[in-house]
DNA sequence: TGTACATCAGTGAACGCGCGTTCACTGATGTAC
DNA sequence: TGTACATCAGTGAACGCGCGTTCACTGATGTAC
């Protein structure tokens, strides 16, 4: 795992970076091994060498998605903690970030392997099931605590679903993605997120 | 059209139904026509007299798919407004009725046509795509427009975007299918629209 | 320092199965006159 | 009412290409003694 400090990208990496786009603009069924040779001038044995079957290949494209995944989530809650010791206005700022994050996205039609593998599960073992449902998990787990201490210091003037409400977080990324494929517009996701940042801000201010 | 009034389903119907499901678990390419041959019962060239190819195919998919969609929408719509004059009160009437359906779905495993195809979108041509699309845009026309109407009445407390708003309601279908998918749940979309119910009352009564 | 061996990162050719598609044909029902 | 033709809803067999996988092999680098 030292590619990123080294001059040249592994052939394995650059299989990974081949079958990660294609898998999400076409899925995995249709992605085939030929066509990530092609790309990346591997031959057939290199690719075989690096992963045993077309199924690790499955597992390693979303073991390394939900890696980055996790410290994308770090950085954006540490950012939310950098200049606020206030829990409330530190999230409101982690949002902010995460909604620009998510309008400078590289891709022209950015979308998620977890979305992509849920939307194909029947073609992965139990293992890329547990792994995925983890990474959400992590992601429920992170917002269902900052919503707890925030309503320690602001008790919330509604009644409210914290386990929802830390859901929608991903719910609105998710579906953020979809329609702004489908619609090929990328500035649906950003606009949900300053939505639901605007929705907290109320739920335990009042506005 | 009369599959319904009549006692058998016709075997483009069937193969219909098997592809539905087939794609909404592997996705397309995965989706082979002689699994669906084995299912049905059909024979191979009896598919393709109903379908000159594995495009036709994909676009019935999703043609019936958006057509019932839409009558989903219509019957919202017509719930909302059946007891209540006020916009806002027979919207509000509308979600609960919403997010009832969302919790009686026959499937174990819910899923979206759309999204399945948008996540998939290199393999299907510019007539899908438009499709989808037009899909998308009419909840979004719908439920602008009804917000607009509210707006008179209720003028809302905070400043909003209302093309996102309305987006949030498919956001909140299509993210919650993908999280429902991935961890097994098939309380998180339900959940996410009484969320997002509580968040339009606010909006606009103050609570 | 030199030698032996192990590991890493691949190469090149072949294989067989499943896939979407095509083609010539057919029995039952509907329509024109 | 009978006959001729057209359309509907398929059948059965064959085809060739692309797919994932396997196998025997190899040159460069690392490690033990």
């Amino acid at each position: 795992m030292l590619e990123a400090t080294e001059g040249k990208i592994s052939a394995r990496e650059r299989l990974l970076d081949a079958a990660e786009a294609a898998v999400l603009a076409k899925g995995f069924a249709a992605t085939s091994i030929d066509e990530l040779l092609a790309e990346t001038g591997v031959s057939k044995s290199g690719f075989f060498y690096h992963f045993k079957d077309k199924g690790a290949l499955a597992k390693a494209i979303l073991e390394r998605y939900l890696e980055r995944d996790r410290e994308l989530l770090d950085q954006m809650f540490a950012r939310a903690d950098e200049l606020n010791d206030d829990p409330l206005h530190g999230f409101l700022v982690g949002m902010k970030f995460f909604s620009e994050m998510m309008s400078d996205l590289p891709s022209n039609h950015p979308g998620c392997i977890a979305a992509s593998f849920a939307y194909q599960d029947q073609l992965f073992n139990r293992e890329i099931h547990d792994l995925n449902a983890a990474g959400l998990l992590v992601w429920r787990k992170r917002f269902r605590e900052r919503f707890e201490k925030i309503a320690q210091k602001y008790p919330p003037k509604i009644d409210v679903d914290f386990e929802a409400l830390a859901d929608t977080v991903s719910v609105m990324v998710e579906g953020g993605f979809v329609l702004g494929r489908a619609l090929k517009d990328s500035t649906i996701t950003p606009r949900q997120i300053l939505l639901f940042r605007d929705y907290i801000r109320i739920i335990f201010t009042g506005n």
